[in-house]
DNA sequence: CTCCTGACATACA
DNA sequence: ATGTATGCCAGGA
């Protein structure tokens, strides 16, 4: 190698933002799944929750499962741009996830957080 | 170069 | 409780 190569980094596609999110979502167990605003709170950016999505959005060429990545209602929200919100359905049942009638992911059982998220909220219950 | 939109969430009125 | 407005950052027109 040449001596003034980098070991990485050739050149950052996207911000590292979007990497930390990929890292998270990659981090998502199978059967179970996330939202926006947690992987932004574990970020530590709450209010980009936006930013999530459009890390997801530059993810459609990475192996990240954005099928596993819902919005705060449960609903399959990046299923529109993978061509069908049955292909995730179908994606996710695969996986043991289960829906409603209104075909959200019942995050009550399959809810994952992050981890560093837990450690960051529980902070407005503490000045008890 | 500037303005708006964009796969959301939170805060305030 | 509902609705509007804002925040985050980047990409597209």
């Amino acid at each position: 190698m040449t001596s003034s190569a980098e070991p990485e980094t050739p050149a950052e596609p996207e911000s590292d933002f979007y990497r930390r999110v990929w890292g998270i979502v990659a981090e998502i167990p199978c059967g179970c799944v996330t939202t926006y605003g947690h992987i932004a709170e574990s970020l530590g950016a709450r209010r980009s929750a936006r930013m999530v999505g459009w890390a997801l959005n530059a993810s459609s060429a990475m192996p990240i499962p954005c099928h596993r990545v819902v919005n705060r209602f449960g609903g399959l929200s990046g299923s529109i741009h993978f061509g069908g919100p049955y292909v995730m359905q179908d994606l996710l049942c695969s996986e043991g996830i289960s829906f409603d009638e209104h075909g959200c992911v019942l995050m009550a059982e399959h809810l994952w957080i992050p981890p560093g998220a837990e450690e960051e909220k529980s902070k407005e219950e503490v000045s008890m």
